[in-house]
DNA sequence: AACGACTCCAACCGCTCCCAT
DNA sequence: GATGGGAGCGGTTGGAGTCGT
């Protein structure tokens, strides 16, 4: 027996979202949160279905996601994460959570693959990889560990990545979308305005307001969807590897995590025999993660 | 300028998982 | 334990944009 669909077909708009429909997904989740998506269509009066409610929501409007420009870590670590979880790429998304999971399996399919059978195929071959191989490599090893630098001192000294300012609130997203939006469109409804004049006091408020009681909730709702799992962050700082003077059982506990790491790697490398470059991007990026923990490790 | 090939990404579809009953 | 329904995930696709000829 199978299932009926999750909504009724009958009426259903498909097809890419308006600026209009999108303030009135944020502004419903705004007031009541997300989830419960269901009720999200009826309640909103969307001629959506509840899944593209909240596929727009998580891979769109949510605040604090960051689009295009991938930055060579970020790049290390999907591959890593990929290499080591399959194409899971909601899990890969929960270490990078500035991005979506389809952003990541977006980038994964149209740059990543790409450029992982072209140094799969470099290194299979008979000859040695060209130069110019060899020089992108060492490029992109470079520009990995130059993030990690990076990151290493913005830890230092900033805040939280989940409290960064890279992280735009959803009604930013959408007064952009307006402005493009009202340019083309001469039609102005007191609607829109009203929205609007909404989402500019969210992004006031956002972007110093902080003191307002409304802030705090709101922040405290969006901090809901978004906290980023301690654990998690952890996991992603090991690559940055800049511990403080009291992370001496962090540390321990990471070499051992990245020992099973290594291990669960090397078992996922033999059992997938097609993957051989994989073999050499894990190495890379293991043994370099691995050596700068053991090195901040020793230091401490 | 016109056309076709290619790239990229937002959104959809179908499936699985999980939870409530 | 069985069943039904909602949420989430991963694969795929359609169309807009870009590039090369």
């Amino acid at each position: 027996m199978g299932r009926p669909p999750c909504c009724d077909k009958v009426g259903i708009k498909k097809g890419p979202w308006t600026p209009e429909e999108d303030i009135i997904l944020v502004t419903y989740i705004q007031d009541h949160g997300p989830g419960n998506w269901r009720s999200v269509p009826t309640n909103t009066g969307l001629l959506r279905c509840s899944k593209s409610c909240r596929l727009r929501w998580t891979n769109y409007l949510r605040p604090g996601i960051k689009r295009g420009n991938f930055t060579p870590h970020e790049e290390g670590m999907i591959i890593h994460l990929q290499a080591l979880l399959g194409n899971k790429w909601a899990a890969i998304a929960s270490y990078l959570p500035q991005r979506t999971d389809n952003d990541i399996k977006n980038y994964w399919n149209t740059h990543l693959k790409k450029k992982i059978k072209k140094l799969q195929s470099a290194f299979n071959s008979p000859m040695p990889p060209s130069e110019s191989t060899l020089a992108a490599i060492s490029k992109m090893h470079q520009a990995t560990g130059k993030s990690h630098q990076n990151m290493t001192n913005n830890n230092k000294t900033t805040t939280p990545p989940h409290c960064s300012n890279i992280y735009a609130s959803s009604t930013q997203n959408i007064s952009r979308l307006l402005e493009g939006w009202m340019r083309s469109s001469s039609t102005s409804s007191s609607t829109i305005n009203s929205h609007k004049k909404l989402a500019d006091q969210e992004t006031g408020r956002k972007e110093g307001l902080i003191n307002s009681p409304d802030v705090e909730s709101v922040d405290f709702e969006f901090g809901s969807v978004l906290s980023f799992d301690n654990g998690c962050w952890d996991k992603m700082m090991i690559s940055g590897t800049n511990y403080g003077s009291d992370d001496h059982e962090k540390a321990a506990c990471i070499l051992h995590e990245r020992k099973l790491q290594k291990q669960e790697s090397l078992s996922y490398t033999n059992n997938n025999n097609n993957n051989p470059a994989l073999t050499f991007f894990e190495k890379w990026l293991l043994d370099e993660s691995a050596s700068q923990v053991e090195a901040g490790a020793m230091a401490i």
